[in-house]
DNA sequence: CATATAGTTTACCGGAAGGCTAATTAACCA
DNA sequence: TGGTTAATTAGCCTTCCGGTAAACTATATG
């Protein structure tokens, strides 16, 4: 591709992939455990890729216990991300509100049951 | 794609892209000048094409001034990348070092000449 | 050993991304 | 009118992406 962040970006550029992150926030899983809200929209192989997308990224690391490869969330190059954006900061504030309030109506909305695995 | 959160991040996961948006940080330009420091490297309808990318994600507007197309930044979709990485953040501080600590090294390295429009 | 479970690899497909050159549109200027 | 500058469009090519099905590897267990 050509350098970190576009790795980490274009990895974060896929809603399944989202989700997947999503999910690892909860704590580590296994393949197949990731995999169960997808399938039936997508094979395994399926998510397998999207799993190695994300471990290319440096997003999840994937162990190895017996016949499971329980996979955790490495934030790690989020915060390149995050360092990146930071640098538009104040030009998210100029622009109507500021970040800071927008977050905290978007941090304290629902945060529902989340009933459809959809995205995050 | 699927949704604005997946064009926003793939409109990001690109170097030239990244270059353009940094370039527009510093006020309103056209798309010669623009493109002016990637030709050689890429040539005028390559950078055309980076910035409807751009504009189709919302990050970049595009006026009309004569013959010339004055393009400014629109940090709009940056918030809700912003908002989505936020959910992640005590996820980063955890991991080692906080994200406040670390944004602030980064946030005041040099932020020198940028002699080479290489990337931001 | 045989079989079940967990996951990956291979091979393939359609479509989109990113690049180019050449041609075209649009506006200004002489 | 004709020429110049600014930018886009069109057509083509190659590579990558997201998905599949089928085959394979690896570990556990009866």
């Amino acid at each position: 591709m050509q350098d970190d962040l576009s790795w980490t970006f274009a990895a974060l550029a896929d809603p399944t992939r989202r989700a997947i992150l999503a999910r690892l926030r909860s704590g580590e899983a296994t393949v197949t455990q990731i995999a169960e809200p997808f399938l039936g929209r997508m094979t395994l192989p399926g998510v397998t890729k999207h799993l190695k997308v994300l471990e290319t990224a440096g997003l999840v690391t994937k162990g190895r216990e017996a016949q499971w490869r329980p996979c955790t969330l490495n934030p790690e190059p989020l915060k390149d991300a995050a360092a990146w954006m930071e640098e538009y900061r104040v030009h998210m504030e100029a622009s109507l509100d500021r970040l800071g309030e927008y977050l905290k109506t978007v941090t304290t909305t629902p945060t529902t049951t989340t009933p459809e695995p959809t995205d995050d």
